[in-house]
DNA sequence: TAACCAAGGTGACAACGTCATCTGAAACCC
DNA sequence: GGGTTTCAGATGACGTTGTCACCTTGGTTA
């Protein structure tokens, strides 16, 4: 399976991919919490240390693979965007839905790609933090790369907004969308739709929400 | 101020009391890691262990913090539902501005509140757990009571939701609009709504998103 | 071949949640 | 009113975790 390692940076590279699948796997078990440094680092086959040779902390291990998930997401919106088979309405339903789809398959995974941070509550210092690592190469700076990675998201959705509402319209209906399909995808993993007063499918809540946007962009 | 201490019963009721603002203050500072229960037992002003003699445990105290937070929200919205000076769409817009202030507010505890557990990720047990704490009395299962807290802001919500769409589609619509205004309120806070693509602010998607559903209603 | 360097291993430390145990005073009973 | 019970609270201890300092080792390179 796995090819023989000879090199030391193919070495490096590989036990970088195992940690980043080790951290993830976790993560859709139990949560952040359930990311503990030495459990990625057994999965991984290396030792409870290892990782900080890859990432700067728990925080930068866990911000990649949120990085990773956003890529993932990304894709899919593309495929939606580059269907010429389908209508405006239905890529941005497509895209609604991918995303609710990605929380119920990753949950928490995907509460991870709306969260500022990592996992930790380091609000203060952050700023220097990104400095510092700015410093070692715009590559090495994790919350950078996840920043671009939630761009390239918005770079193929943003597009099936202009064609539902137009160029004037798209930045404002975009997020209404977006916010939309996040909210309905988090309120359903909480549970919160399944109480009797909001009882009600979180897909037919992405039609409805679909349908009167597009409504407007016919009006507009 | 404090009133002098004499049954054993006002002493705990004041500790208890004490131990829930110490989290709540701690939870705006730095998020649910920043709440130890050392430093809430300080704060306090008792030694570390004694949370465990009015809260099972961290989780069961953030709970009760939860709790907290979806009293103050629905007591925000019952003002709103009771003002007889507002219409339907202003009570509405209130609402959901009340929600995405608090949001703003006390950004860690409204995360929070759309999450199933205190903040670990224990899933599996925890309907053991509700079971023995319910055989304590039923008072005493600080699940049930943040179940409840969430069903009392329901209470106050729905009826102005179907002051807008009426009867038939409140269930459907409560939904959309309760989803999207969290959506809008997480996204504001993950900094999703900063972004050059999806550049706007809050209140005009709250506004736009009433405004929507608000139509349904009345070709409904 | 010898110096070098980075990946990885290991020991240690502080902080944390949690439990078992102890203490003291309020509450209760006769 | 004296003895007993009960319970809020204090304290010691344990296992786990993130993180750092230091060490080892085997590719890499001059």
């Amino acid at each position: 399976m796995m090819g023989v390692m000879v090199t030391r940076a193919e070495s490096a590279a590989a036990t970088r991919r195992a940690l980043l699948d080790a951290a993830a796997e976790l993560l859709d078990l139990g949560g952040p919490e359930a990311v503990t440094l030495r459990e990625v680092g057994a999965r991984a086959g290396v030792s409870r240390g290892a990782p900080y040779r890859h990432f700067t902390g728990k925080d930068s291990l866990l911000t990649a693979v949120v990085t990773e998930g956003w890529e993932r997401i990304a894709d899919q919106v593309h495929a939606l965007r580059t269907d010429e088979a389908l209508s405006a309405s239905e890529k941005m339903r497509g895209a609604l839905r991918a995303l609710i789809g990605f929380g119920r398959e990753q949950p928490h995974l995907y509460l991870m790609l709306f969260r500022r941070r990592g996992h930790r509550p380091e609000e203060l210092g952050e700023g220097l933090d990104r400095v510092r690592r700015q410093l070692c190469g715009p590559e090495s700076d994790p919350i950078a790369e996840r920043m671009r990675a939630a761009g390239r998201f918005q770079g193929e959705f943003l597009p099936i907004v202009t064609d539902l509402v137009g160029e004037r319209n798209t930045r404002h209906y975009g997020a209404l969308l977006l916010a939309g399909a996040h909210g309905i995808a988090d309120m359903e993993l909480s549970g919160h739709l399944s109480t009797e007063g909001l009882r009600t499918t979180a897909d037919d809540l992405v039609d409805t929400l679909v349908r009167m946007v597009a409504d407007v962009g016919e009006n507009a």
